[in-house]
DNA sequence: TTAGCCACCTTTTTT
DNA sequence: AGGTGGCTAA
């Protein structure tokens, strides 16, 4: 395709045709909701490439894998270059990439681990023991936060203490920091705020490497800048100070991540800190109706620390907000699922139009629920991320050690899983010898065999220590999908799982397995050069947002923060109570208030054609039901835009509720036998009935599934297996020796 | 060494 | 309500 002025100016406005051409010095862009900013992003770099601009001397920084992802997508099939290898992605990957390369410098290996929260977490607490501080006393995860913090903002940890002033929490905060950051660098591990910290140390500590990287890039352009942290911001500003040629986009309306450090001022800061910096303002909105534009502002507005502005549309005034008042929660949830199979059209199963939002991952349950009741399709975002499943990160916990023999934790999370009979006394053996010798954990474990003979374990350890060996020599010549194939079955973790979890489950959690080996196929197939090493690291860095597919036909759930950058024809905004929507934990507190309310914004603006806010005049809370009241946001929305839906059905009237379903996090529905009924006193007659007591032909209720009745039964490997066609699932598989089941007659 | 039980705690958003 | 850690008994 050819791209010139011409063209553009015909299909960009104004104000985005200065935003695509401007490519030298500092430009600002204030992008507004639904301005079109992607278009813009994306034209700006389509028009870098076609300026002579090489595409390897660009550096595209997002916030999520899906925004990068989307860019190249978009990058590529404007002009067909090979964006495989480009600089676009996000603050995470560039930095990672960065370091494998330059980390030396730093005395950084290039193989080194990328710890997730879990994994770092697990290394605070690992730390605090060892430190004799109580767990209970000292909550891990705040401590965490607070480490978080100091690196987001470079302090070091030695630097700690002076910085935050001295208290009793700062101190015991900074021993753990210290022997937090001693421990990372045992692992050979960098967490999440090390893969950005440590590149700006990079770059301050190493000359050659600032004038090297200077060298390579000419042109920078960040997305969703308004959402950018310190170490971000020093990032930036460091690498992009030789050239100076750098597009920041963004709003500060859309600033919801002040949480994980992020300043809603960032807007203002770029243009503080560049003076002859080209500011441009869209303020169209392609993607609202105007009552739905006007709600948006109205709720906006209400912030005092924001810069003025207002967008405004050429879209037709569309239909009012309307608000749904239901009796609880799951009245609630039954009463948005009814409008949505109202307004699906009857042969196209068009349900991609549809989002629920929340404000908490927990209140999906019950439109899951729902939903399923309906037998609606539907794809969850968040909640359980997929390579955050136990099972899963088991098994790339035994393919980390293989790259990173120095990955202690991920050593103690398989050496006794499956069972080797290596308790915790074993283990702190271990990790003594490592210690003393300063050695890497699997050498320990050698010594260990050679030394203390009358461990029950060290059979197992040996047997252990030897797989793991081979498999480290096998590295270098058979492709890791082979590897991961065999070494799978070795661990003997499938069978543990099916020794640990009730058939079902098990089976569900293999094939999970079975998934994470396809990928890894995928990535041998798509990666010239496929490396273990390379694999691990990318996966820790992707997010759950990344399996977000507008192209199915499914209902999408997700909380208001995952939405961002998104848009739907139809949205449903839930939960709209005080405590809930703003989060009680934000309520006392202005700046926090106002971030809930941007969030609010945010939420309003990802609506096309008509949007939903409901709210429950009961709701159960961590455990009981409590009585709530109307959000504050509601009362924002100028009153003549919103519209009472009226109230026709409730929940209870239409005596739902005795299909019982566990749904798993990816949507699917699951056998569950421990479920607990609404109607208690039915618990009890479920029993395990033997094989003799059923026939072919016999209704029966399973917990989970329903009604159903039977269609065979057989012997499978000596397993008593009864095939039941269920009338909400169809037909299932039961071993009689884990299920209950209840006879009809 | 582990399983099992009890008591307690903590409840947001995510790269 | 749910998960987690710690303690006890086998």
């Amino acid at each position: 395709m050819k791209l010139n002025k011409n063209y553009l100016s015909e299909i960009l406005n104004p104000q985005q045709l200065d935003a695509v051409l401007s490519l030298d010095g500092p430009v600002a862009v204030y992008a507004g909701a639904g301005s079109g900013k992607t278009r813009v992003i994306t034209y700006r770099i389509a028009w870098m490439l076609a300026s002579g601009i090489p595409l390897n001397t660009i550096m595209a920084v997002t916030f999520t894998n899906k925004a990068a992802g989307e860019m190249k997508e978009r990058v590529q099939s404007l002009l067909s270059h090979d964006i495989r290898y480009s600089w676009i992605g996000t603050f995470h990957s560039i930095c990672l990439r960065m370091l494998r390369q330059s980390g030396s410098n730093l005395g950084i290996s290039s193989n080194f681990t990328v710890f997730d929260d879990e994994d770092s977490l697990a290394l605070i607490k690992e730390c605090m023991k060892q430190l004799n501080l109580d767990i209970k006393r000292f909550n891990p995860k705040a401590v965490q936060h607070t480490i978080s913090d100091a690196k987001i903002n470079l302090v070091q940890p030695e630097d700690y203490l002076k910085l935050a002033g001295s208290s009793f929490f700062t101190e015991i905060v900074s021993t753990i920091f210290n022997s937090y950051e001693e421990g990372l660098k045992r692992n050979q591990g960098m967490d999440f705020d090390d893969l950005i910290s440590k590149s700006v140390l990079l770059l301050q500590e190493n000359p050659k490497e600032l004038d090297r990287w200077h060298q390579h890039f000419s042109h920078f352009l960040v997305d969703e800048y308004q959402d950018i942290n310190y170490a971000q911001y020093m990032f930036l500003k460091m690498i992009s100070s030789k050239q100076g040629n750098i597009c920041v986009v963004g709003d500060d309306d859309q600033s919801i991540y002040s949480f994980r450090g992020a300043d809603p001022k960032m807007m203002l800061t770029f243009t503080r800190d560049n003076p002859s910096a080209k500011m441009i303002k869209l303020e169209e909105n392609y993607r609202c109706s105007k009552n739905i534009l006007e709600a948006a502002h109205g709720v906006v507005s209400k912030n005092l620390t924001r810069t003025e502005k207002k967008l405004w549309t050429k879209n037709e005034p569309g239909s009012l907000i309307q608000l749904l008042k239901a009796q609880n929660e799951k009245d609630e949830a039954y009463k948005i699922i009814q409008i949505i199979k109202d307004k699906a059209h009857p042969k196209k199963s068009d349900f991609s139009k549809f989002v629920i939002l929340y404000r908490i991952n927990a209140q999906s349950r019950h439109f899951e629920e729902a939903l399923i009741n309906e037998r609606i399709p539907y794809q969850m975002i968040g909640g359980y991320k997929f390579y955050q499943r136990k099972e899963i990160k088991d098994f790339l916990a035994y393919l980390r050690v293989l790259v990173n023999p120095q990955d202690r934790v991920s050593f103690h999370r398989i050496i006794n899983y499956p069972r080797r009979n290596i308790g915790s006394v074993f283990l702190s053996k271990i990790d003594q010898i490592a210690d003393d010798l300063n050695c890497s954990f699997l050498e320990a474990c050698k010594k260990i065999t050679v030394e203390h003979t009358s461990t029950r374990g060290k059979k197992n350890l040996v047997q252990f220590i030897d797989m793991i060996e081979e498999m480290i020599q096998m590295l270098s010549h058979v492709t890791i999908s082979e590897i991961a194939e065999l070494y799978l079955e070795k661990t003997g973790i499938v069978q543990a799982l099916f020794e640990e979890h009730p058939e079902e489950i098990a089976r569900e959690k293999k094939e999970n397995l079975e998934e994470l080996l396809s990928a890894i196929r995928q990535y041998e197939r798509d990666e010239e050069e496929a490396d273990l090493a390379q694999f691990l690291n990318d996966i820790a860095l992707y997010s759950d947002l990344d399996k977000f597919d507008e192209a199915t036909e499914k209902v999408t759930l997700m909380t208001f923060h995952s939405a961002k950058g998104l848009e739907f024809p139809i949205v449903f905004m839930v939960g709209f109570e005080e405590g809930i929507f703003p989060h009680y934990l934000s309520s006392n507190n202005t700046d926090a208030i106002e971030e809930e309310r941007r969030l609010c914004y945010v939420g309003i603006t990802r609506a096309k054609e008509e949007l939903f806010i409901s709210c429950a005049n009961m709701r159960e809370i961590y455990g009981k039901s409590m009585k709530t009241n109307i959000s504050r946001f509601l009362e924002d929305i100028p009153e003549n835009l919103v519209q009472h839906v009226p109230v026709s059905l409730s929940y209870h009237s239409h005596g739902r509720q005795n299909q019982r379903f566990q749904i798993n996090n990816y949507g699917n529905i699951n056998a569950n036998s421990y479920q607990k009924s609404n109607h208690a006193s039915s618990d009890e007659q479920y029993i395990k009935l033997s094989f003799d007591e059923i026939d072919q032909g016999q209704s029966i209720e399973h917990k989970a599934w329903g009604k159903g009745e039977v269609i065979k039964k057989e012997q499978v490997q000596g397993e008593p297996v009864v095939v039941i066609h269920f009338v909400s699932v169809g037909e299932k598989m039961v071993n009689l020796k884990y299920a209950p089941l209840k006879k009809l007659t």
